[in-house]
DNA sequence: TTTTGAGTTGTTCGA
DNA sequence: GTCGAACAACTCAAA
């Protein structure tokens, strides 16, 4: 019999999936899968895992829709470079697809996959599918990866045609999706079989839900150029968990956001383009994980202040807007664009300390974690990367919470012992006198902490810490 | 081939 | 309050 297995990795849906249709396609019959990989799970720190509970949330659906169409998700748990290839064995097939993945350790995953396939006479076939253009699809006139994000855009729209955004047909041969025989076990996924805690998400699981959240960003896509720097308004489209996961498909995502064509569709595409271009970024530039992208900043002398870290991590800085942020991470997994921007910021110019630390951190509590991308904004905020933002430019935290938390609406939310300040002093409490910080029910340095650092002194010492490294 | 100009997200200073 | 300059140096495309 002529059979395949579709291994369900970032991918999570079964509409437009490249390596779903070429499965369907070639096979009489396809097998579907998904690993929980222990050697990613117990690598993470927390037992209630954001990223688990929308995985099993899309997983669950996944499942639903194999069951309606006669078939079913088959689920394993452990190692998953021998898992799969054990698995491909027990189901007799013979070959494996999956979609492309571009991190080091998922790469020698892979690898290690395709050879202990091929030494049982089977194959892995891999393909693109999490972004437009991966790899050396874009290059310079010169036949080179880009170093900038603007040409390396416009590059990605030249090259942009309606093939490279055409989904890919799977329905055409649901009729192939096989169900799996009763002697291949399958693992539960409850949370308490997979040894994690029950934790609530912002966003849902599943390609449903994907959907219903595109459709109502489309609705207010036309004021994104704005909105989408207030982090107390909706105004991002809250798509980063989908793309992550897969349970959005990019492809469908540009082309719609075309076809509607407002100014603010076409900012939203150029944000995805940035997606696409850390991707690349990480492929051709790998060491960019642990190493600065432009090889003399890998000088610069960090602070390695675990105290001043803890209060960064804890949203205890003083700084309301960067507290506030911090917070919003802690309790919810999710950090607004914006405010990503000011708390890395803060952490690499007004704390000096290390980038590796601040993107450890997010690493560990972010629902929409994406290797490539939150390493590649990370050193543009620390102004090492590529396009590195230029490391005078420092963020001055109040005047960021002035420009786009106005009335402090946002502050008050996560840091709800200041929502006495009026508008015009929450962003810098205690600039406010004694008398007045009473009369707002928050005294500085007892209710709420005392600023961390003075910034303009911080940002004098940022610019020499770089100047020092450039002189030398 | 060389030159020129522009470049995600900013801030401060001085006129 | 507003405005332009300065804060550097490199990538890339276009002239």
């Amino acid at each position: 019999m002529n059979t395949g297995l579709m291994w369900f990795r970032r991918d999570l849906r079964l509409h437009d999936n490249a390596a779903l249709y070429h499965a369907l396609k070639a096979h009489d019959r396809v097998f579907a899968c998904f690993c929980f990989d222990t050697e990613i799970l117990d690598k993470l720190k927390d037992r209630a895992d954001r990223r688990i509970e929308f995985i099993r949330q899309s997983i669950a659906e996944l499942d639903a829709g194999l069951q309606e169409r006669r078939a079913g998700l088959i689920v394993r748990h452990g190692i998953a470079s021998e898992e799969i290839p054990k698995l491909a064995g027990e189901l007799g097939v013979r070959t494996v697809y999956a979609n492309h993945d571009y991190e080091a350790r998922r790469l020698a995953r892979d690898r290690l996959v395709a050879r202990t396939l091929a030494s049982d006479g089977r194959s892995l076939e891999t393909f693109k599918d999490h972004v437009i253009f991966e790899k050396d699809e874009v290059l310079t006139a010169a036949g080179q990866p880009f170093r900038v994000y603007t040409p390396y855009r416009n590059a990605w729209h030249s090259k942009l045609t309606e093939f490279y955004i055409k989904a890919y047909p799977c329905e055409t041969y649901f009729d192939r999706l096989a169900a799996p025989p009763t002697r291949v076990k399958s693992h539960p996924w409850t949370p308490a079989a997979l040894n994690f805690k029950q934790i609530d998400i912002l966003w849902p699981g599943g390609t449903r839900a994907g959907r219903d959240q595109f459709d109502e960003f489309l609705t207010r896509v036309d004021d994104y150029v704005t909105a989408r720097d207030i982090p107390s308004i909706r105004g991002t489209s809250e798509l980063s968990v989908h793309l992550r996961f897969g349970t959005v498909s990019i492809r469908e995502l540009v082309s719609e956001a075309l076809a509607h064509g407002s100014a603010g569709a076409r900012k939203w595409v150029d944000e995805l383009v940035w997606r696409d271009f850390h991707n690349m970024v990480l492929h051709h530039w790998p060491h960019i994980t642990t190493k600065a992208f432009q090889p003399a900043y890998d000088a610069l002398e960090w602070r390695q202040d675990r105290g001043d870290f803890a209060a960064w991590c804890e949203g205890r800085t003083g700084f309301p807007i960067v507290d506030a942020a911090m917070r919003q991470l802690n309790t919810t997994g999710y950090m607004h664009n914006r405010l990503r921007m000011v708390a890395a910021s803060f952490l690499t110019k007004d704390l000096r300390i290390d980038w590796r630390w601040g993107e450890r951190y997010f690493a560990d509590k972010l629902l929409d974690y994406d290797l490539s991308q939150n390493v590649g904004n990370w050193q543009w905020s620390a102004s090492i990367g590529t396009d590195a933002q230029p490391y005078f430019r420092v963020f001055n935290p109040v005047a960021q919470s002035e420009r786009f938390d106005p009335d402090g609406a946002f502050i008050r939310k996560f840091v709800p012992e200041l929502a006495g300040f009026p508008a015009d002093c929450i962003h810098e409490p205690h600039a406010s006198g004694p008398l007045e910080q009473r009369g707002y029910g928050c005294v500085i340095g007892e209710d709420y902490p005392a600023p961390i650092v003075d910034h303009a002194a911080a940002r004098l010492a940022s610019i020499a810490m770089f100047k020092k490294v450039r002189a030398g």
